[in-house]
DNA sequence: ATCCCTGCAAACGCTTTGCACATGA
DNA sequence: TCATGTGCAAAGCGTTTGCAGGGAT
């Protein structure tokens, strides 16, 4: 119930960028809305397309780069460059912004969320004159586990 | 004179490096590393080649690829994805660790150095357990100047 | 009936790789 | 000598683009 009445809260956001923007609002789009709002991981374009193929939907590549940049531009989705080749992106609506650690040696990526880094980008938005609008921190680590 | 004995010093370490790593000491290698020391901004590999073979030497894109692995690994060159599609880097000997703003309309790039994120890491490694090697922060921000 | 959106495949751009030749040790 | 390094061009690979057909409005 909580579940599906964020499903639609999130919807309607989608619904409404995409008429303020005067984009189409085709299926294509909300099955690709759908779909990443139902992972609870971090994917990447090809998982997404593999995933959407097995199953319902018949989405191509394009489409779906064409479609997470609308979500990105409408804040439903994250970007991040976990430092492959290739980017990776999350939901972030009912999502608290949170930065990220990769373990390498298990390519785990654990999440958290420090309020010191707000006091950071206040400070530099004085020193500097500027409006921080976003950042992005990873940190990577080790596990101590191994050893 | 401080100038030409920091070179040296670098160029010491280099040496170190490689032999221990029983990697050769080639004249390419070397031209390399006195370009990107030469360099005071963050720059790329495309770049990084015209500059070379519009000089004096004359190396290929996949021996510059090769050594700055080289250099990455000997800890005398960080590297950075500022959000581009391709990789920029910077020497980091003589050269203290430091974070980046970006100012999203003009393309600038700042350099900051903020110890609170030294205590977050310190914290974060505590909670999860794990040896943090290292970490990347950017902040994409907008100057005030043009409103 | 428009004209934006989709799917497909080709193009792109940075990076990596394969191979023949060159060279440091 | 000979394994490693270099240069060149081709291949890789995630992402973008061009174009013809399809569907939202």
């Amino acid at each position: 119930m909580t579940k599906n009445k964020n499903n639609d809260q999130v919807k309607d956001v989608f619904t409404n960028y995409l008429t303020h923007k005067n984009h189409r609002k085709t299926p294509e789009r909300f099955s690709i809305l759908n779909e990443i709002y139902s992972l609870e991981e971090h994917f990447d374009v090809d998982s997404l397309y593999e995933k959407m193929n097995k199953k319902n939907y018949r989405v191509s590549r394009a489409t779906i780069y064409n479609t997470i940049e609308l979500l990105l531009e409408s804040g439903l989705v994250r970007k991040h460059q976990f430092g492959d080749s290739f980017s990776q992106y999350e939901k972030s609506y009912f999502n608290n912004q949170h930065d990220h650690v990769i373990i390498k040696d298990t390519g785990e990526v654990k999440e958290f969320c420090d309020p010191r880094i707000e006091l950071i980008k206040k400070d530099i938005e004085n020193v500097f004159d500027i409006k921080i609008d976003d950042h992005s921190l990873y940190l990577y680590a080790t596990s101590n586990k191994k050893k």
